[in-house]
DNA sequence: ACCACTAAATGAATGCCATTCATTTATTAG
DNA sequence: CTAATAAATGAATGGCATTCATTTAGTGGT
C-alpha cells in the first residue's frame, strides 16, 4: 500500500525521456486518485470518445497494462470519475433552506454537472451505491432533507428515484441539437407538432427565457416538486 | 431500388451451404426492413452487446462490408431499430380519453419499450426527428393530443420534453438490479437513508405494492401528470 | 444492341481498443 | 534471509467498425 504516491503525470512522456525500464518502481507511480485526475483531464479535453486505456496510461506517462494493477476494467475507471463527480453535487441546502428549495438546488446542480458526463449516466443508473461512496453520500443527505420535511419514511426513496429519472433523463437533453425537432420535409403531415415547436421557438427568441433544455427542466421540475411535495405529513 | 427483396435470412448459414459468388446477385439480399428485422433478432438473442456487424451480417448470410451498401455506419442501425421500436408504443388514447389518461397510458408504454432497449437511449436524445419518420409521427399525435387538451401551443413542447427525460431515466432504471441500495459495510455512516431503504423493502413486500421501479414510475408520472395539467388554459 | 454507369455483393485489409500474460524489479512479512 | 506480494514493462490476443479493390448484375441513353 503505497504510503504516499509520488506527483504523477511529470509533463506526460516528452519526446526526449528516457525510458523508464521494467520492474516495480521505488515509489509508486499510480493510484486511484491520480487515475481520476487523469481520466477527467482526459474527458475534458477530448471527450468520452478520447478516453481510453492507452490515451489514459499515456496522460499517466504509463504502460495501459500498468493500469490493470489498480483497476479491473475500464468499467471501474468510470466509477471513479462518477464518484468523484457526484462529490460535485449541491446538496448544502439541505438543513438549510426549505424542502422546495433544497430540492430545486440540488436538482439543477445534479443535472448541469451530469450533463458534461451523459456516457456515465447508465453506468450509475445500475451501480450499487456500495461501490461509490460519495454518492452514497449524497443519498443519505437528500434522505435527510426528506425526512426531516416530514416525508413518510417508505416513500423517500421512490420520490428520489422519480427525481433522479428525471434528472438522468433531462442531462441528455442538455446535448440535443438546437435544431432536433426540425421536421423539415416532413412539415407537412405533422401540422400540429410542427406549429408546437413553432410557437416555442418563437417564445424563446422573444422572452427572455433560456435554451429549451432548460425550459423544459424547469416545468418537469416544479411539476415534481409540488406533486411529491404533497406527500408530506 | 429494390421492387420486391427476397426473404432474407434463409436459414442462415447452414454448415454445408455453398458459398456465394462475389458479384451482385440477381435479387437483392437486403434492405431496411431486413437490416432491422435481424438487428432486433439478434438483440433480442444476445443483448446490445452481441450486436455487432459481423454478427448482424452473420444473421442475415451476407458479409459484413455487404451492410454498407445499406447504412453509413452502425448508428444508422441503431436508428432504423429505435423507429420501429417508437411505433409499437401506444398512443392509442389520445383523441379517445381524456388527458391524464392518455399520457398514463402513453408514458408507461414508452417506458416499458425502451427499458429493454436503454442502449439506444443515448441515440434518441440526440437525434433529429427528420431521420425518424415513426418517431415524428408519435409525436405529432401527441402534440395534437396537448393542444385539444387546452395546452398552450408555445409550452405544448416542453411539457412534452419534461415527460420523455422522466420516461428515459425511468427506464434505466427498470434494468438495475434490486439491491442497488444496500449500503452493505457503508451503512453504519448512512443510517437516515439505510432506514428509508429498508422501510422501502418492507413496503413492497408486505403491501400488494410492484416492483420498486414501477412504485417510482407511477409516483413521478401522476406527480408530472397533475403539474403540467395545471399549465392548461 | 451496345455501352457507360450505378447498385450490391465478396474478401482482404486497416487501425483501434480492452485485456492478458510472461517477465522484471522492488518492497514487505515472517 | 527468504518467500510472497506489489507494481511496473512489453509483447501478444482477439474483437471490433470500417474501407477498399474487385466482381457481377441491372439500367438508362443513344
Amino acid at each position: 500500500m503505497p504510503a504516499v504516491p509520488a506527483v504523477q503525470g511529470r509533463a506526460a512522456g516528452k519526446p526526449g525521456t528516457a525510458r523508464r525500464r521494467a520492474g516495480r518502481p521505488s515509489a509508486a507511480l499510480l493510484d486511484k486518485a491520480g487515475i481520476t485526475a487523469a481520466a477527467l483531464e482526459l474527458i475534458s479535453r477530448k471527450g468520452y470518445d478520447g478516453l481510453t486505456m492507452a490515451g489514459l496510461a499515456k496522460e499517466l506517462d504509463v504502460a495501459p497494462s500498468a493500469l490493470y494493477n489498480h483497476v479491473a476494467a475500464k468499467r471501474d475507471v468510470l466509477l471513479l470519475v462518477e464518484d468523484h463527480l457526484t462529490s460535485l453535487v449541491d446538496v448544502s441546502d439541505f438543513g438549510s433552506a426549505p424542502w422546495e428549495e433544497a430540492v430545486r438546488s440540488w436538482a439543477w446542480s445534479y443535472r448541469n454537472v451530469f450533463a458534461e458526463h451523459t456516457p456515465l449516466i447508465p453506468v450509475i443508473a445500475v451501480l450499487p451505491v456500495t461501490d461509490a461512496p460519495q454518492t452514497l453520500a449524497m443519498y443519505e443527505t437528500v434522505s435527510k432533507g426528506f425526512l426531516d420535511a416530514g416525508f413518510p419514511q417508505d416513500r423517500v426513496v421512490s420520490s428520489i428515484v422519480a427525481l433522479e429519472s428525471f434528472i438522468f433523463g433531462s442531462a441528455y437533453d442538455v446535448t440535443a441539437p438546437e435544431d432536433i425537432f426540425e421536421a423539415g420535409s416532413m412539415a407537412g403531415t405533422t401540422p400540429n407538432f410542427t406549429a408546437a415547436v413553432r410557437s416555442a421557438a418563437a417564445q424563446s427568441g422573444a422572452q427572455g427565457r433560456g435554451r429549451p433544455a432548460d425550459v423544459a427542466f424547469e416545468l418537469g421540475l416544479e411539476a415534481l416538486i409540488s406533486g411529491l411535495g404533497a406527500l408530506r405529513g
